[in-house]
DNA sequence: GTTGACTCCGAAACCGATTTCGTAAACTTT
DNA sequence: AAAGTTTACGAAATCGGTTTCGGAGTCAAC
């Protein structure tokens, strides 16, 4: 440790022409060596392997990227934006996917940007600096910018969640449709028969599809849609705040209120609490993501839990086989969704004020 | 877009040799064209400026690693265990930390393993491939085994949080001391004379500060250190939960519980709901992190905060300084802390229990 | 008209690996 | 014993930039 000078002069890593010295070798032959080639006596290669490792040799990641023309390295770009709820999903999900990377060789690189228009541009930049190989695109919409560039662009990449060009990329999706429709089918057996729906923007592909697993289960049922009170959100805790007393205004007789995303669903809650409400007393409420927040909140959230770790793991094989040459079109998968029933849904405790519906409770 | 298979196979990105060709100069000609040097005429610099953008040239990273012997790039190695509340202030000090950076034109390179011994192989290898630079070590303890691998192996980095070799490497750290001694003051303002301080564990190094910072501004309200019940947990939500309940069996007369971080007292005032006790008329509670999500919780938690923006921030700057050859010793910042009262503080609702002192109530 | 300074640019080496191609030696075959 | 195979390795080119070194040209000075 006095020596800091000279380790910081010096002493550079060992090289593989130093290597290849050390034992008498030509660069080549090291080089297969080391890389496992049949050519390469078995009896060689043991002594190569034994003399990198007792020099410490290891292989300059950037010279192998140089020749191999790529760069073991996936990107994701992502908006500073991201805070409360949205942040935990995201390290959830962006350590399960370094994970899952990480297993393949592959290794992540995070940029972070301030607007979307950075965001465009810093794909262009880190695929065209041979930075990255390829992405991983999370917090898709509907008709998305950075989806039409990398498609035009021709950068390889796989959405989280898909778009309306589903059929021309990559994607892993949750099966919303079924998710929300098991939700609906709990609350009514709960014996629930006036709901309230908390979608959230438009401009996100699923929201039409959340939609139509509601309505499709509550058809199923057989409760009308004047039933189902409508609301819409932005996803945030700030919207499901704000609809739940909107909802306690001009909507009391609900007992039900089936929130997109764990986000609004915690907002909802908390607004409950400040008007009185108890949860899931007086309004059973659910959300979506499966965030492990959802499970400390108060009460813990009843939700559609798609595991982080899973999704992670999914992308990260799904890109490799992309980057590696894989058709964009065979890599579309659709995971299905898990009710996660937690304290936050209860049966109703009296009939419906309204009275329309008498369900048969078991 | 029907010319997928050309764009695949043939049209590589143009080099630098193609861009020289183009405008008729040579290689390094137009590379120090590019790279502004002082022995290229305007007019020259100009015309290999406009050809390069209509060509759409853009420099390999890969290369100029190479030669120029760094990557651009900082790591950091996290284990797979971060969920809830660690995740949400992960991501949020991750973004941070890339968005700085990017403005220094340097990117991050997230890691992600299981278990400890993967990590300090994980930043072995990281450098010594040259994939990056340097570090920026997140989660440190007392008696960091990863300051000592990289201490050793002079890797450059720079950690969150001081460690016992504090000394002896770059660290950016919040001066918790004097932060647990405004939430004192605060809680004593308040009314408060029964306090009950939730400690971390002893292998973080900042918990004898935080212990100390509790203890100075008790010393200087006069509060006997009888009056101030240590408690320990792991600083997990569920040990807050813990926590509380024991506080309760054990020291009912205290009307303030200060916790070391967010998640704890996230858990506690959920212990104390369970137990029929309000927050924070039956007690107040404290946490320490500036989580966003704290301001969400219900009721929102008092805490010391710290941005995570700014903290990412600086952390950027020192990391690249070192990097760029800055000794470790001038990159020590010690932050401010933040007090931010929320509504998990209030007055005391009676006089204390036991009398034994009475304060000005304002 | 030679010398010197200065401006602007190119030839070649280099970073550290991989890959293509070729060849010497050993071993079979006929 | 000549020819053909196989085995095991090395020489040289290559990836796409940067850097070192030097040199051609212009211009002013003596």
């Amino acid at each position: 440790m006095n020596d800091d000078v000279i380790e910081r002069s010096g002493a550079r890593r060992p090289t593989l022409s130093a290597l290849a010295e050390s034992v008498g070798l030509s660069k080549p032959t090291v080089s297969r060596a080391l890389n496992n080639y049949p050519d390469i006596s078995e009896s060689t290669k043991q002594r190569v392997r034994e003399a990198a490792a007792s020099i410490g040799y290891i292989g300059s990641s950037r010279a192998r990227q140089l020749t191999k023309g790529h760069a073991e390295a996936i990107g994701m770009v992502t908006l500073a934006d991201n805070i409360g709820l949205r942040a935990a999903y995201q390290s959830e999900f962006t350590n399960a996917l370094s994970l899952g990377l990480a297993q393949q060789n592959y290794d992540l690189m995070v940029h972070t940007v301030l607007t979307d228009n950075d965001e465009v541009e810093s794909y262009k930049r880190l695929y065209g600096e041979g930075k990255v190989d390829g992405f991983v695109i999370m917090r898709t919409r509907k008709n998305d910018a950075r989806v039409r560039a990398l498609l035009d662009a021709n950068i390889p990449f796989v959405t989280q969640g898909r778009t309306e060009l589903f059929d021309r990329h990559a994607w892993l999706d949750i099966d919303v449709e079924q998710g929300f429709g098991d939700v609906f089918n709990h609350l009514y057996e709960l014996g629930h028969r006036h709901f309230a729906f908390l979608n959230g923007g438009k401009d996100v592909y699923s929201s039409s599809l959340r939609q139509a697993g509601v309505a499709a289960a509550a058809a199923s049922c057989g409760v009308p849609s004047e039933n189902i009170c409508q609301l819409s959100g932005d996803f945030s805790a700030a919207s499901g705040h704000l609809a739940m007393r909107r909802l306690r205004d001009e909507n009391p007789q609900v007992t039900a209120l089936i929130c997109s995303n764990d986000a609004m669903a915690m907002g909802a809650v908390s607004q409950a609490h400040e008007l009185g409400l108890a949860v899931p007393k007086d309004i059973s409420v659910t959300g979506y993501d499966g965030v492990r927040l959802a499970e400390f909140y108060n009460p813990p959230i009843t939700t559609i839990a798609h595991s982080a770790a899973q999704c992670g793991q999914a992308l990260a094989s799904m890109v490799v086989g992309l980057v590696q040459g894989d058709a964009p079109t065979s890599h579309q998968v659709l995971l299905p969704a898990d009710l996660t029933i937690r304290s936050s849904t209860a049966p109703v405790a009296v009939f419906p004020p309204t009275g329309s519906f008498i369900g048969r409770y078991k």
